[in-house]
DNA sequence: TATTATACTGTACATATATTCAGTATTTTT
DNA sequence: AAAAATACTGAATATATGTACAGTATAATA
């Protein structure tokens, strides 16, 4: 996907605005109005420029024929897979972990996910996260000082804040008080990131 | 809304589809070639019904100018509104305090639901919900013991267990021992229960 | 420096499209 | 039994709309 100009970032965010409103994309005429153009020409050169970037397609011929490309688009949700946390054993997205999935929009957390995490216990529950929450997890080891991360240590996963103390040292910090810290020497523990937490999801 | 035909269903299902696949609603023309009709007066008689009993909306004039009336949309998402829980002022769905819309399946929670509430402050957080959480309410005046509600009394509005302790007698019980219980004689003051939570969506 | 991309106005026109009118027939409602 | 709704075919038409062509101007790129 190539850079979008300033103009085109508005023309689109139009189309998205009218389609939400109307529930039907906008002609060449209803652009111009909208941002004050005066010619259709001017919406026509945008949309083109915006279908060759890849935006959006157009529907030749088609009156109103314009449909948004893609990620940012709130049709067409996928399935993601729901993983038990299990005291012992990575969260694999091997079928047998999957206990079910949930239908979602790809964009349904802000920098996007890869799976649901079920939690178990209370471990982080002055973080708002309690037993059977959902964890909405991003897979990446790039993970900052007090980000929620999964871990895993040995076979055991965990739910922890993110603490790098040192090059060597991390600490992984429970949000309860009933719990201790886990120091890790990094030289004789292998610790491994599996992701970390961009959002959650709780149904009663 | 009122009963619809098997006809009219189809032209409903084929509006829909449509939709889904190319972004845009279809015309009297694409509507006979997809259901075989053979003059673009059918479809758009049915469409005349559809729009009678409620089903869909027509933009005179307009090309393609279909949108779905979707309150039981069985296609796709459905948007729904983000209400920002202020301290005074009731949760409504007037434009003017919709903070954004989400978009996601109806039946994402459970039991339905029908807009998110925006938490503000953390009377609630031993219970998990934590300031800018996402509450997703659904409305009814059914509530029982233990229920996390979203209550109105006079102007403001909070988030409590619901607790009846008599047939006049109702407690509003915060989840955090800062808080003190709100007790409301019914005979005395009035409590307006705007409906329940059924879930909860946090986005880091 | 030449070229391409961006960002417009303005006019024109073929066609895509909504929409009306005229019929026919069956079913449902009043 | 009459009226209204449903479910179509078929033709006609005004207009809504995409799209090409002719310009002007500035910024970015090669």
């Amino acid at each position: 996907m190539k850079e979008i100009t300033s103009q085109q970032q508005r023309v689109l965010d139009c189309i998205q605005i009218y389609l939400k409103k109307t529930g039907f994309p906008p002609t060449r005429a209803d652009i111009c109005k909208e941002l004050g153009f005066k010619s259709p020409n001017s919406a026509e050169t945008h949309l083109r420029a915006l279908e060759k970037k890849g935006f959006i397609s157009i529907e030749s011929g088609a009156s109103r024929g314009i449909s948004v490309n893609d990620q940012n688009n709130s049709f067409g949700g996928d399935e993601y897979p729901v993983i038990g946390l299990v005291a012992a054993g990575s969260p694999t997205l091997a079928e047998e972990n999957i206990e079910r999935t949930i239908n979602c929009p790809k964009s349904f957390f802000e920098s996007g996910f890869d799976y649901f995490l079920k939690v178990r216990g209370l471990s982080m529950k002055d973080a708002g996260i309690m037993d059977d929450d959902l964890i909405a997890v991003k897979k990446t080891t790039d993970v900052k000082n007090g980000d929620i991360v999964i871990a895993r240590l040995d076979d055991e996963v965990t739910v922890k804040f993110f603490n790098r103390k040192s090059s060597n040292i991390v600490e992984l910090e429970p949000a309860n008080e009933d719990f201790e810290n886990i120091v890790i020497n990094l030289e004789s523990e292998q610790l491994h990131i599996e992701g970390k937490s961009v959002g959650l999801l709780r149904r009663n």
